[in-house]
DNA sequence: AATGAATGAGTGTTCATTCAT
DNA sequence: GATGAATGAACACTCATTCAT
C-alpha cells in the first residue's frame, strides 16, 4: 500500500511515451530506463522483456480506445453513432495524444506480435457501419465505408499532430462528422446525440 | 549499355522492398545485402551510409508520385480531377504497392532525414482542392477537406495491404471516388468512370 | 573489499600494455577485452569509449608521473633537482616502464583529446629550470633547456626500450646526471649522488 | 619523358605528409588517395600494399637523413662534427619538416617492417662519439653520449614542431651544440667548421 | 523490488586489397 | 597507367537480456 514507489508506473509511461515518439524499433530498454530513471534491468521484474512490454502496452490501451468506440457508438443511430464515436475519439487525441497515436497509428513490427483476430478500433467502426446497414439507414460494404469514416479522422488527426492543421483536433468534429455522414449518405440528427431524425 | 554489372540496383530494390515490408529501423545493412545478393561494403560505394539511401529512395518516389498526382489533377474540374487522382493512385498500388506503401505510410525516423517543405501527395491533394475553391466548385477549410481525401483512399489501400478487404484496390476506386465527391460536395463528372451514388 | 570482480581493472592494464607496446591506433578494443579476459561490452560499462579510456588513462599516469617529478624537485637547489628527478624518472622506468612510455612517448592521436594547458612532466623540467634561473645558478631560455635536459633521459631510456642499451635504466642514472649538471653549467652538488665528471 | 604525370609522385608526397602529420595507423590508403588526388587502386600499381609503401618511404627518407648526417660528420674532429651535424639536421628541419619528423620520431609500427642492423641517424651520431674517444677528444661509453646527443637535438625540434619553442629551428642550434659540446667535454671548435681548435 | 556488472549477437561503417575494364 | 566496383575482415559501439548481490 504505502510501500515505496516501484518502477513499474515510470517504466510504463515512458515506454509509452518513447515507442510514439520514436517507434518501438528505435526505443532501446535503456532509453526507456533513462527516461523512467530506473536502471535497465528493473524492466524484467515486471515484464518478460521489451516485446512483452510492447504487447502489454499495446493491448491494455487497444482496449481503453476500442471500449471508448464501442460505448459511444453503442444503440445509437448511425448519425448519432457517427458524431458520438468522432467527438469522443477526438477528445482522446486532445486529453491523451499518446494513446491515441500509439494505438492506431501503424507501428512495424506490432503486427506480428499481436493474436490474430483481436479486437480494434477499427471492427469498431466497422460494426458501427453494419449497424447501420441491418437498420436500413446506409447501404454498401461495410468493411469500405468503415475504413473510410476511419481514415477521415485519422488523417485528420495525423494532421494536427504534424502541425499541418491547428489544434485541438475537437475543432475539427463538426467537419469530420459533416463528411462521415455525407459518405454514408445519412442526414445530420436533428438535436446532439440521442434523438435520431430518421429511420 | 548494359555492361558493367553493379549491385545498385539489385541494392536498391532489396532496400526499398524491406523497408515497407519490416519498416526502416528493422531493417539492416545485413538484411538488404542478404536480398541484395551482393556485400555489405558494396552498398556504401553507391550511397553514404543508411540514413543516405533512406533519404534517396524516399526522395526518389515521393516525387514519382507526387508527379504522378499532379499530373491527373492538373486543370481538371475537380470532379474529373478526384477521380483521375484516385485511379492513378490505386493503379500505382496494384502495380507497385512497395512503392505506394513507402512514400505513403507514416515511417518514423523519416520525417527528420527530410528537408523541411518538400511537396509532398498530401500537397497535391490539398492544392486539388484549392483549386476547386477558387472555382467556386466547393467550400471549406482546403487542408482538413485535402486531409479527408487523402484520409478516405490511404486507409481503403491499407485495408487491402492487411488483407481485411480483397484486392485489387482498383476494385474499390468508384466506391472511393464517390465518396470523395461527396465530401466535398461536387457532382460526379459527366465524363468521369461512371460511379454509383450509393456505396 | 575484494566482493565484486570487476573487469575495470583488467581492462585498465590491459589497454595500458598494448596502448604502450602497439600504439594507441593499433590497438582494438578486441585486443583490450581478449588480453583483459572479457567481453568488449564489458568496457562500456566504465568508459564512454575507446577515446574516453585512452584519454583517462593519460590524464591519470600523467599526473602520477608529474606529480613525482615536482615532489622531487620541490624546493631543491638546481643540482640536486637534477639527480633527484632524473633518478625518480629512471626508477620509475624499471619499475613500470608500461607507465613510463605510454606518458612520455610522443603518441599520434592524444593530443587531440587532451585539453589544452595540461601540466606535463615536460613542465616540471621546464620549471626546474626557471628556479635555478631564478637562483642565478643557470642561465639561458628555461624551455630550450627544459627541453635538453628531457631529451637526455628520455632517449637514453628509449635506448633501454630498444635494446640498444643494456637495463636497468639506474644504471645510467650518474652519467645522465653528470650531463645535464653541465648543459646548465652547474656544479655537482656535494651531497647529491656521488657523480663522475667525465662519463 | 613527357608522358602523362603518373600518381606516383602525388601518391609518395601525400602518403608522407599524412603518415607524419597523423601516425601511420591512423592514416588510410583512401586519406592517401584522396589527398593524391587519384584512386585508390593507382597506388597498388606502384608499391606492393600500405607496407610496402612505408617502408619504402622510411628507408629512402633514412638514407637521405643518415647520409646527410655522415657527410657533415666525415673526418671532421668532434666539436666540428657536433656543430656540422646539428647544423645540417636542423636546416633539414627548417626546409623539410616532414622528413625529418617521418624518419626521426618513433612511429608504432615501423620497427616489425625494417630489415635488423638497418643504419639509421641514431647510429651516425654514435660512430661520432666512437671517432672522438678513438681520438682521444672525448670519452664515456658512446652509446650512451651518442643518444643523448641525439636526445638534445630531438628534443629541442620536438618543442618547435609542437609550438612549445618560435622556429625556425636554426635559431637554437648554437645552443644545443654548446650543450652537446659539454656533454662530450670537448672545447668548442675556434673558428667554424673546418679548422680545428684541440687534439 | 531493484541494480551494477557482464555478455553474445548484432549495429552501421571503414579497412586494405583485388579485378574487370 | 589508372579506375570504379566489389569484397571479407575488422572496426568502435549498442542491443536485449541475465545474474549475483
Amino acid at each position: 500500500m504505502s510501500r515505496p514507489t516501484t518502477a513499474k508506473e515510470p517504466l510504463r509511461l515512458a515506454a509509452l511515451t518513447l515507442f510514439t515518439e520514436r517507434g518501438i524499433h528505435a526505443t532501446s530498454i535503456r532509453d526507456i530506463a533513462k527516461a523512467a530513471g530506473v536502471s535497465e534491468a528493473a524492466l524484467y521484474r515486471h515484464w518478460d522483456g521489451k516485446d512483452a512490454l510492447v504487447l502489454s502496452l499495446y493491448r491494455e490501451h487497444l482496449d481503453e480506445v476500442t471500449g471508448l468506440l464501442d460505448q459511444a457508438i453503442r444503440d445509437q443511430p448511425t448519425a448519432q453513432a457517427i458524431s458520438a464515436a468522432t467527438t469522443a475519439a477526438f477528445a482522446l487525441y486532445d486529453r491523451d495524444p499518446v494513446v491515441f497515436c500509439f494505438v492506431l497509428q501503424v507501428q512495424h513490427g506490432i503486427a506480428e506480435l499481436l493474436p490474430p483476430g483481436l479486437r480494434t478500433p477499427h471492427d469498431a467502426v466497422i460494426d458501427l457501419v453494419r449497424a447501420g446497414i441491418a437498420r436500413g439507414e446506409t447501404a454498401g460494404d461495410p468493411v469500405v465505408l468503415g475504413g473510410m469514416l476511419t481514415g477521415l479522422f485519422l488523417q485528420v488527426a495525423t494532421y494536427v499532430q504534424y502541425g499541418r492543421l491547428p489544434g485541438p483536433l475537437a475543432r475539427h468534429a463538426g467537419t469530420v462528422i459533416a463528411a462521415g455522414l455525407r459518405i454514408l449518405q445519412v442526414a445530420p440528427s436533428a438535436a446532439g446525440p440521442r434523438t435520431r431524425s430518421r429511420a
